[in-house]
DNA sequence: TCAACCTGAGAGAGCGCTCTCTCATCCTGA
DNA sequence: TCAGGATGAGAGAGCGCTCTCTCAGGTTGA
């Protein structure tokens, strides 16, 4: 009685005989030809909806060569990226863009070499029409590499670690960042400055250590950089070892809001008054950057744009048919290699 | 010179042509038949190597009526479910079950109305060959039946809301969590017990509460509930509430691990020690919960092994071929319209 | 009145693959 | 020596769709 048990889902050509018409008149009322009486549109519509009729995509896009979904791989052997608010910024903004345009996003995980084998051969079967690439760490990850050998249109989130690639990418401007904050801390007198860095293998870490020791000229002092791993506790023990160093420092960047909420944890516990006696800037502008104590002066940076832009950027490759309204915040995308995507600092009161 | 730029990929034909055979040989190579002469599978090797070939999964998917894919529908508004330690597990667990078959999984996000049609598209496409969701929240959700009317098989994470839907799905044991919870606490001698639940609108916030109140029995008191969202945020205002309500509480079951952690805060605060005047049990075992100071009490649930069993009872209703070897840990699922995980006490220090 | 044009619908090829049939070839044993 | 099996490879249909080409029927202008 009930329409529910379909095993064997109904074709076009199912469609067209109920209809009374040819298959390309069903193919045309589906897809939205004008080029279709409305009568006739009405007799067709009407059926699909009698057979839950529902177009077969693999069917489709064996035809059309193009399966509107865009993959994003996470490539990254820990799951807990999720938590990371670097990535759901980045997936907000994929998904809401790709979403405007009509696209799906599929995200897939990349986290032991069988799934980094896995995801290739996905992402080169034509399953996508491109690929969103997030992988922080890297220098070692091959599918840069075999996405662009595949002919397989790619954009990369963050600046990739291989020079050589002529690879899209979307970044932040993370040295104008690191730049930013050394300059805030030289604004407001401090002049022991520390830094806790992000890790060496990751260019965002690289790229806003680079902006702070560019910007603080002389005043860069080697052994007052210390290297975390982006979380809250790394930027403990990176603090608690800068302090073991430099008992007297006044001012610590931290490259990430994490690792700053970290330094003030455990400059508090060594009994130093943020940011009486030691001013603290980070870097991310997280969601929780504004309530800590003190309220946190970080770096803002946008990853939903830059989610946003990826899509973007991609698209301007590889769909120059859809004419996207311009964004105003994402730089127009045409003919560019990479888009830098501005930062700033916002200041509250820890620096 | 290089083979970099391959717009229009090889096709089977061109392979069988460069290889000197049919079209049909390269297939049976390709998809590793056991007919086929030593001889001829290595000049096939070959062709496939020199020419990059990677076979078309639309053109084999529409033949084969399945695709190798599993669709892992996250139904929720937030894009912060990912840094929830349910969903990482979860996400994990299917992941890895589903590598060992052989099956891609793609993950997509359900979080606007138009996003949750273009899922709902994707899915009944044919696109993937089942659909693994998770929506904690729902009640609402529309996703469920839809896929199920298209008879797209699903299993659902927890238990659904909607007691009418015949459907598949794993779940913990929330219900004797509850009461293990309840228990403990009775049997350390505590009197007066509180509760921070879940979410009213979470089966798993119902269950466990469910499981805390029979447990109780006589000794339950309805105004020590109080609801929270299963943040450490939440888990502290409501224990401030609880504490304003009865000062006198010294016992407190949290629905989950970040909430007792907000309890044990607030509770500090209050000038409370833990487990000292007041015992704290949570729920879930997250990884930071041995770390806890103090350590915590919980009740552990396995989310890993959710994600594999969710994949696992899919699998046995649609792939039946698939001879999967048991796991021990995951209740064989032959003929089972859900699965009850165990969950199990572990004691720490907090109570 | 009729050629020239437009509009809207059908015919049919073919996307790249799998898989059933069919058949050629070689081996075995009476 | 030759029927009866194996074995391994090719032929060909067809999965469900799109899209070009063709054409019928109606409209227009000289």
């Amino acid at each position: 009685m009930s329409p529910s048990i379909r095993p064997n889902r109904p074709s076009l050509e199912e469609v067209a005989v109920l209809a009374g018409v040819s298959r390309a008149t069903v193919s045309r009322v589906v897809n939205g030809s004008p080029t279709v009486d409305a009568a006739m549109r009405s007799r067709v519509d009407d059926a699909v909806r009698v057979l839950g009729y529902q177009p077969n995509l693999s069917a489709r896009a064996l035809v059309r060569r193009r399966t509107d979904t865009l993959a994003l791989v996470v490539s990254e052997p820990d799951v807990r990226v999720f938590g990371d608010p670097f990535f759901s910024g980045i997936i907000r903004g994929v998904t809401a863009e790709a979403s405007a345009a009509g696209l799906q996003v599929v995200i897939l995980l990349a986290q032991s070499d069988a799934d980094l084998e896995r995801v290739e051969r996905y992402a080169r079967s034509g399953a996508a029409d491109g690929v969103l690439l997030i992988s922080e760490h890297a220098g070692l990850d091959p599918l840069p590499r075999s996405m662009l050998d595949a002919g397989m249109p790619v954009v990369i989130g963050g600046r990739p670690h291989d020079e050589s690639l002529d690879i899209l990418f979307v970044d932040n401007d993370n040295v104008h960042g690191g730049r930013l904050a050394a300059r805030r801390l030289l604004d407001i007198g401090r002049s022991t400055i520390a830094t806790v860095a992000g890790p060496r293998d990751m260019t965002a870490g690289i790229d806003r250590l680079e902006g702070f020791r560019s910007e603080l000229g002389g005043r860069y002092r080697p052994e007052l950089v210390e290297h975390g791993e982006f979380t809250q506790s790394s930027g403990e023990d990176a603090t608690e070892r800068l302090l073991a160093t430099a008992p007297d420092l006044d001012a610590i960047f931290a490259a990430s809001d994490l690792m700053a909420l970290g330094a003030i944890a455990a400059l508090r516990r060594a009994g130093r008054r943020v940011p009486h006696d030691v001013a603290v800037v980070g870097f991310d502008d997280i969601e929780t950057a504004a309530s800590a104590s003190p309220p946190l002066t970080t770096v803002r940076q946008q990853t939903v744009l830059q989610g946003r832009a990826m899509v973007r950027l991609l698209l301007a490759t590889t769909r120059p048919d859809l004419r996207l309204e311009p964004a105003d915040a994402i730089p127009p995308s045409e003919g560019r290699s990479h888009l830098l995507l501005p930062v700033e600092l916002v200041v509250r009161e820890s620096a």
